[in-house]
DNA sequence: TATCATAGCGTTCAATTGAACGCATTTTGC
DNA sequence: GCAAAATGCGTTCAATTGAACGCTATGATA
């Protein structure tokens, strides 16, 4: 139940990217980010860091370089995320979501076939 | 273009409060807060004005009282709040958003067919 | 009309966040 | 084998955020 602290914006932003590469340095999170974001290597450092002692990742040294990891299920942090978002922009519902999503975003035609594909398929799972 | 400052979590979720009420004063703000939430007067008050400062909210002066007003269309901001977890989380697709709501969230029949119906009716607006 | 509660206004204060240094220690390319 | 580049580690620093005071004005009530 313990949670840990909240993630900032920024760190979230980084966060995802170890959880894509499974695995990196600092370095790597540095190109793999958007070049616009043009963060400092230092700065990126310190984001993982801090997002090591908020207990999000962890890390095991590889010779001179810190490589870091997960250390809880992306999915978990991403639930966390989105129910405190939830909670606060729609008292909790997700439906208003699906709304806004769809109606003040707008999809693609593929995009609706693929999400009646998940609706049709999580009502009825697949063999 | 010239964006206003990000919101706060808590900025938020006493912004969606106005929005919901139309126009409150920071007594009826407070009221319709979570009771659980538990915050001072000042404290929501304090939130109310940066909120206004930050051009979010407006308000109007009602005899003794001052009464906060939405300044922009909450879609918009709502959009701009999603936009960003979106960008941050998912690198700006919305598809697997839906994804996490649908498998690890998890949805009533009842939503499933809201959902549909959503779907159904961007598709091909009703008459 | 005196009084009391309500609201405004300005301030404060610690914690968190966004961003980046500097110095020391590796590595690695030459 | 040595200079240049890369890393780690500890720090810093201003802005923002979360939370709440204290003092003043004012309006409603007894």
């Amino acid at each position: 139940m313990s949670k840990r602290p909240a993630l900032a914006r920024s760190e979230l932003e980084v966060a995802r990217i170890v959880w894509r590469l499974g695995r990196a340095s600092v370095r790597q999170v540095l190109e793999a980010l958007p070049s616009e974001r043009n963060l400092d290597f230092k700065t990126v450092q310190t984001y993982l860091r801090r997002l090591e002692a908020k207990g999000y990742l962890r890390t095991k040294r590889e010779g001179r370089a810190k490589i870091y990891l997960s250390r809880v299920r992306p999915a978990q942090v991403v639930r966390e995320v989105i129910d405190d978002l939830l909670q606060r922009l729609f008292g909790g519902e997700s439906i208003p979501l699906f709304q806004h999503l769809i109606h003040d975003r707008g999809l693609t035609a593929s995009e609706i076939d693929r999400l009646r594909g998940m609706l049709d398929e999580w009502e009825d799972p697949k063999s």
